[in-house]
RNA sequence: GUCCCGGUAGCUCAGCUGGAUAGAGCAGCGGCCUUCUAAGCCGCAGGUCGAUGGUUCGAAUCCAUCCCGGGACGCCA
């Protein structure tokens, strides 16, 4: 793939391309190098640990092969000669005037992230929400993880398609509609509660309880309850049979229907980007692509499968069987209605054709798992993975996993409803604010004097900051526990902790009163250790986008600011800048201070974090 | 029953796809603000990496078998 070109002025590509060489030269060899960070300061910056596992295979000695390779391996103005230490290792410690000239070469306006060669597009399933319902914490992750995924790939320059694939179609919808029409209900005056409600209410009453119905009379309960039962039974199926009717109609494009229908789209969209707004998630309604958009080509897709002779009919419902498992796909239900396998087999192509591509990522809970490795199957089998052009597609499913409470459950109120998501945010925002308002009482406090307006701005930014990198720094994988308390502590490693470092640079380069062309026109130059450390990791940021582009993994991400804000603060604390007595040194701090605060905003900008100049 | 995903410090989590003495953050203990923001920095303490075998120079990482927890399994989405 060609997604793995290295990054020119990450160190590692150059020892890589060096140590590649003397291996050749070496032992006849094109292998892998295997240059790694050093495990420890002390050993240098970089190892080679090529030896041992070459020597493996050559059945030679490891440390005379690393012998040879420290002697062959050309690091003239790069790195000094390297160390062999225990069973192989090629210890090596860069050249001074090397880091500062990497640091010149990636200190430019794409902070040394090549746009990539690829022109496909990448297509990411985010949010998903469901007409009429509110969205809960399982939104959030969809939401921001997706905006994270998706903000990855725009910044190596590729064409992104968000696709909001929203629930806005089917019996729920229509069962919701003939609830809010019999209740006679003003549309243009619903909130998105008596929606969130109408919509419950209707699930209970659809729910025909006929499993009930037929374990009561096996165990002879009272005529009472056999009687409640019943009607219950009934109640409910004159509920699904309005609910029926009311989709028939909205299907024919009955004008009252659809008008109705698009009202509460209108209804539930309007919470939905207040909040993708608050979270500063590029989510809007241009990046709805729902069920209904795709429901003109549900019969073709069962139409195609059959054709091709890979779905088959059993017990009246069409599937598409597997060889290697039991479990089939059914595309088309016994009484010729479509599931979402069939809305997701006609997405699937649409992604990969006709928005041409290459890269199709679904971030959805992961117990959705067997659900897209048999859809993603099934189109492979037809032919469904390839772009327009018919360069085969990468299609993942991103499943996130559960958002847990403190009882280590899934994350609930009191009553046991889900955590809306709007008052998820309001809480975080709330306690950021307070938290800034309060130090912004101390008289030495840079916020001191603030505009009211300007502080809640910071404060709003710092409890969302915490909630995002809360969520997006951890494996996606993996459940994990969602804790208020902790994340607004503002301490350690938070999303404020990453904010905070940035506003203390920003603070230095707003005191130097220095120009940016000033500030630009100075040489990068490393002495102290500090500075060195902080030089080096700011080298790996272009290679750390592009692993994440690979993987997938936000968290990456997440650690890679960690350390960023770690490398800062220990320089922060042992090296002054605007107090430095020798002016070259000062100028090259200013420097490299611009350049970890531009690093460390446009890695924050990944997770779509605004990063305050005060706070 | 079949399949999938987890198990690392008291708690919450990393561990760069096989490398050197397993790392952070909270919580605990001890230092550092007349000096660029203490939302910070420095140090101490804390571990049979679920268990047992195997693969090899080398395993938290790969393989096998168990234990524990969670999840998914045809006409909902």
């Amino acid at each position: 793939m060609s997604t793995d070109s290295r990054p020119p002025t990450d160190p590692t590509t150059i020892l890589d391309a060096r140590f590649r060489a003397a291996i050749h030269a070496v032992s006849a060899l094109d292998a892998d190098p295997q240059i790694r960070l050093s495990t420890n300061p002390n050993f240098g910056d970089y190892q080679a640990n090529a030896a041992m596992s070459l020597a493996k295979e050559t059945k030679g000695n490891p440390r005379d092969l690393a012998g040879a390779l420290a002697a062959k391996v050309d690091l003239a103005g790069i790195a000094e000669t390297p160390v062999i230490a225990g069973p192989g290792f090629l210890n090596i410690r860069l050249e001074r005037s090397f880091i500062s000239a990497m640091l010149q070469a990636m200190d430019n306006a794409s902070l040394g992230v090549e746009p990539t060669k690829e022109t496909h597009a990448a297509v990411v399933d985010l949010c998903g929400v469901n007409v009429a319902k509110q969205m809960h914490v399982g939104h959030l992750r969809a939401t921001i993880i997706g905006d994270t995924i998706a903000r990855v790939f725009e910044r190596l320059g590729r064409k992104v398609w968000r696709e909001n694939h929203l629930g806005d179609w089917g019996l729920p919808i229509a069962m919701t509609l003939a609830a809010l029409r019999r209740s006679r209900v003003d549309l243009d005056r619903l909130s998105l509660t008596d929606l969130n409600d109408a919509y419950r209410r209707a699930q209970l009453e659809g729910r025909s309880d006929d499993a009930g119905l037929a374990a009561a009379r096996a165990t002879g309960v009272g005529a009472h309850r056999l009687a409640e039962l019943q009607a219950q039974a009934e109640s409910a199926g004159e509920a699904i049979q309005d609910a029926k009717a009311t989709l028939l109609r909205l299907q024919g494009g009955d004008p009252e229907v659809v008008a109705a229908w698009q009202k509460i789209i209108d209804c539930t969209m309007r919470e939905v980007y207040a909040s993708t707004s608050t979270l500063n998630a590029k989510v809007g309604a241009e990046h709805n692509r729902g069920e209904s958009f795709f429901r003109d080509r549900l019969a073709p897709v069962v139409e195609a499968f059959q054709s091709a002779g890979l779905a088959k009919e059993d017990q009246g419902a069409i599937v598409v069987p597997f060889a290697d498992r039991e479990r089939p796909l059914l595309i088309r239900k016994s009484d010729g209605g479509f599931l979402y396998a069939t809305t997701d087999l006609a997405a699937l192509r649409f992604r990969t054709h006709d928005l041409d591509g290459s890269r199709v990522i679904y971030v959805v809970d992961a117990r959705q798992r067997d659900h897209f490795k048999d859809v993603f199957d099934a189109a492979a089998m037809i032919g469904w993975d390839r772009t327009r052009d018919g360069n085969k597609s990468e299609i993942t499913h991103l499943g996130f996993g559960t958002v847990l409470g403190k009882d280590k459950r899934p994350l609930k109120t009191r009553s046991g409803e889900n955590f809306t998501l709007k008052d998820l945010l309001d809480e975080a925002m709330e306690r950021g604010v307070a938290e800034v308002t309060r130090r912004a009482q101390d008289p030495n406090a840079p916020t001191h004097g603030m505009r009211h307006a300007e502080l809640e701005w910071v404060g709003r930014a710092v409890g969302i900051a915490a909630i995002k990198y809360a969520d997006l720094s951890n494996d996606l994988t993996k459940d994990y526990v969602f804790d208020l308390d902790r994340m607004v502590a503002f301490e350690g490693d938070t999303g404020p902790y990453l904010q905070y470092a940035h506003a203390r640079i920003a603070n230095i380069l707003a005191k130097a009163m220095d120009s940016a062309a000033q500030i630009a026109s100075a040489a990068h130059a490393v002495h102290e250790p500090a500075e060195r450390a902080l030089a080096l990791h700011l080298l790996r940021y272009p290679q750390m986008v592009l692993d994440v582009a690979r993987t997938l993994e936000t968290h990456r991400i997440g650690a890679y600011l960690r350390t960023l804000a770690e490398c800062f603060n220990a320089f922060y604390q042992s090296c002054p800048v605007l107090k430095s007595e020798d002016a070259s040194v000062r100028q090259s701090r200013l420097r490299l201070c611009a350049l970890a605060r531009r690093v460390l905003q446009d890695g924050l900008s990944l997770y779509g974090i605004d990063a305050p100049e005060r706070m």
